[in-house]
DNA sequence: TATGAATGAGCTTTCATTCAT
DNA sequence: AATGAATGAAAGCTCATTCAT
């Protein structure tokens, strides 16, 4: 066994330093506004090292970007194949977003003020993979409509928007405000004000 | 007669069209992206015109923040002043969102890209108006606690955040996919399932 | 007789309105960084309205230069035709420049700080109107050196150049600190040392 | 052996190729009007690399006021130390100014062009230095006076304008005519009439 | 005469990217 | 792997000058 210093090994740890190095100033002045130089001092590297790991800027971006939707539909995956209720897939996607915010701060940061919105930063696979996202949770509300857990007299893609809306809101306020999610208990509050005020307004009329 | 063409007139007429130019390219690259070239361009007239209606680019900007922010707490002033229900005044508000939507859609884009949520355009003055705006929608939903409109477990902010939340998402979705507002029967349905949706969700436990 | 207001006059007048102007602000920033826009605001018209008496901004500064220029030259013709001694000739050229400074303080500040010195600013023009000068202030030291007045060992353009410098950093430091000159009496004494230490350090051994 | 090329050895000439091309065009065409593109081009690099060595055009400038200055004053420095006569400490000032314009005449140029007159240029920084220095010929005069070799009834201020002011001139006038200094011999016999005029010229009356 | 809107060349500065070492 | 010197395209801003009114 070639230990923990295998050649390709330090590569991978030298790349994710520069990935953080990136999500933190790409955090804290935007993307266009974040320079290599910044990214580099970060990392605490030069700024010709990044080149050797990432092609370019927009490259080192768009993995950031990939990283991203990869992780939140691989969640997604495994919540399906869990084969829970349309519930618990929801409340699966709130404490996803509510945990990588505890331990990866930068990265909910960077998708709700880069990724979900800036049009500026829409390159077309960005879009997939936000259309996919999009119809994955339209899928948990149709299912949801179904089984007569939400009412049908609105489109599941609204409810998606007003579901997705009420999580990002509180989300990027937390993310603007730089709130630190303290603790379990706080953690379990919002995401049950989340559903409970969702699931329960769009409950089907008896 | 002074017809209309005073002086006066033609500069504020020659600045709209500017600021119209603007918020365009705005919505289409982003703040940090939209050249002033590319503004001027948009105009019809030469950059260099450009700086003698607007003292700099961060002016320009400025001049459309402050218009976002002055037009939308204006609406909450009237909203106020007719002394309505709380539930009406935040119909007032979603239907204020979705007009604006209908008749200046750039305006919204550029709330939605660049002024709610990019935090590396978040000037103290900004953050002064968002402020404002968050507060003045809190203490509709306390004025709605109050009178047992909404329950009272969950804090107002946190309602706020739901209720905002699900607007802009739609919005934010709208205004991604270049979706236009056709017509008053679509605004009307789209206001509706955000209202109900919300106020179903957030009634008081009987 | 048409009066103090005839056309002519008229235009006369608002040229040297806007020729003070200009000397005022060129003094305080430079040639070069003095801006139309500042010159005709200093002058109370609107900046179009400089190009109706000057054809350039060159011109402008142009016109500044002949006009000292010429001012200069004719005193130098005034105190020939007197047929007075070289001496006189020198105190009438010391006096000359003491004089300007008190009622133009500008001119004598533009033609120490931009026309004595800066060589981007050199003209052919100017370059010539300074040689004339340089050399009829030669004239002077060689009649002197002929009248046993002055030493001959030292040749009459470095004399010129001793003279000229010590005049000129006396009012090159006045007009750097804006020292007002405070008088008659301050003026003489200023001439007197000027000349004094001039004359006697280049009076011929015995 | 670290030889000629240890990177910070290479750093230091770079820099001193850059100062010395910007040395050059300042002179030829005034600091205001000297681009960064012609500097660069002086010193046979791109303008991109000027800003790797210098902040900015202002710095750029900065450093050339800063490093004439200090050596100005350590020149005095020296002589001070070496306790000669005041008629000594002159001829040294005036030996310094001659021996500089032999060997970096561009200095001598900006010195006189820019720095000693432009008042536009006057950065407080600079104004400190031009005081200092004032103040210390002013020194040498005052102690010459004490020494009864300069007469008292002239202020030793007004001597030191006399006194720099021949000195000035004669280097401005080789300057603006671009006259080189021709030798040893010329170098002599400018100081030697420099200071024989000014000593004579300013002793005491018997 | 008089105004100031309009133009665009020209300049400084930034920064992604390359490349020699 | 690692550095940072070097490049130059690109963008913001200024301001002399023109011209319609």
């Amino acid at each position: 066994m070639a230990g923990s210093n295998a050649p390709n090994e330090n590569k991978k740890e030298k790349e994710a330093v520069i990935f953080d190095a990136a999500c933190k100033v790409i955090r804290s002045k935007g993307f266009h506004q974040a320079r290599i130089t910044d990214i580099a001092q970060a990392a605490g590297i030069s700024y010709g090292l990044v080149y050797h790991y990432f092609r370019s800027k927009a490259d080192l971006f768009e993995a950031i970007q990939r990283e991203w939707w990869q992780s939140l539909l691989n969640m997604m995956d495994v919540s399906d194949r869990k084969s829970i209720s349309p519930e618990e897939k929801l409340a699966d996607v709130v404490h996803y977003f509510l945990d990588v915010y505890e331990n990866r701060p930068d990265m909910v940061h960077i998708f709700i003020t880069e990724i979900s919105r800036a049009s500026s930063n829409l390159t077309p696979e960005n879009l997939e993979w936000f259309k996919i996202f999009m119809s994955r949770t339209e899928n948990i509300m149709a299912e949801a409509q179904s089984g007569r857990i939400l009412r049908s007299d609105i489109r599941a893609r609204y409810l998606t928007y007003i579901f997705l809306g009420g999580l990002e809101t509180f989300l990027s306020t937390m993310v603007l405000e730089n709130q630190p999610l303290k603790g379990r208990t706080q953690k379990q509050r919002i995401a049950d004000a989340i559903l409970e005020v969702f699931l329960n307004g769009a409950r089907p009329k008896p």
